[in-house]
DNA sequence: CGGCATGTTGCGCA
DNA sequence: TTGCGCAACATGCC
């Protein structure tokens, strides 16, 4: 489920369903989930709560109770919110249950994740994951100018930089491709290669853009995900703007995949001037 | 059975 | 101190 829309479709699930909700019954019994808290913490702070907002960055989620007390979640690679009726028997993978009332109706949200990459934690102060990410690409926007030096700064092929949450919270493998294939730029040039104000503007936008687009594309069905990504996932297939065979590479772990017709790699300056004098 | 997966973290090493 | 490459985490699915 994971990466900036798709937790932007989860905040505005939850808001729905929580904000102005009291709890009723709450409880998970997953360890490793609301480490470094533990699964007791997690029902006795919210039982008797109401929720009064929530709100995202990158890719987690803070929710604010009427008490001070702050409910994480992140859904790691697997996890999502489902809403079911009061009383309905847990779902496959349910790792969490909160079951709240709200304007006298009485519902059960629950918290779904396969993997247990997901984190989901009630604490009483702002955890570090949270308060180190960098400027969220969607609500923050991007500062052209302090993304633009961040780039030039690293050596770090420039798909790894974009995934960096430090740099700007949100971005996933997904995005990340998406972006630098709208942007023309080649994933594995190096940051200190992006030097022109034009560059770090494409790539801004391509993943501007990359967001936007998937953010429609999830309001409208829910499960046509792959068919919906330019290049993410099409190894070998013809790139839809050059029919060019796309590649693949893995960079940071992760595959990545771009095309070698019309996503140009800029090489950094390795020498100056006075290093290799002309003869 | 093997390989891959939208994410993060910790470890060994340069 | 920083950066890099990777294995590990836990499990489903093709």
């Amino acid at each position: 489920m994971p990466e900036l829309p798709d937790v932007e479709m989860t905040r505005r699930d939850l808001k729905r369903w929580l904000v102005g909700a009291i709890v009723t019954a709450a409880g998970t019994d997953d360890a490793r989930l609301s480490r470094p808290a533990s699964p007791r913490a997690f029902a006795r702070a919210l039982v008797g709560r109401t929720f009064e907002r929530i709100e995202r960055r990158g890719k987690w989620l803070r929710i604010g109770l009427d008490d001070g007390g702050t409910l994480f979640s992140h859904l790691g690679m697997t996890g999502e919110w489902v809403r079911v009726a009061i009383g309905a028997p847990v779902v496959r993978f349910e790792r969490a249950r909160i079951d709240v009332a709200l304007r006298r109706r009485a519902f059960s949200v629950r918290y779904v994740d396969a993997r247990r990459f997901g984190r989901l934690l009630a604490v009483r102060k702002d955890i570090a994951d949270w308060t180190a990410l960098g400027p969220d690409p969607l609500a923050d926007g991007i500062d052209l100018d302090r993304f633009s030096k961040t780039l030039a700064r690293g050596r770090r092929a420039v798909k790894e930089i974009l995934m960096d949450q430090r740099v700007l919270a949100g971005v996933g493998n997904i995005l990340a491709t998406e972006g630098l294939w709208i942007a023309r730029i080649d994933p594995r040039s190096p940051g200190n290669a992006l030097l022109l104000p034009a560059d770090a503007r494409a790539i801004a936008r391509g993943l501007q853009r990359a967001i936007t687009r998937e953010l429609a594309d999830r309001k409208r069905s829910t499960d046509a995900r792959i068919d919906s990504f330019f290049v993410y996932g099409r190894a070998r297939q013809p790139c839809p703007r050059c029919d060019a065979p796309l590649s693949s590479v893995v960079l940071g772990g992760r595959t990545t995949v771009f095309c070698r017709g019309c996503q140009v790699r800029r090489r950094p300056e390795r020498f100056s001037l006075s290093d290799r004098p002309e003869r």
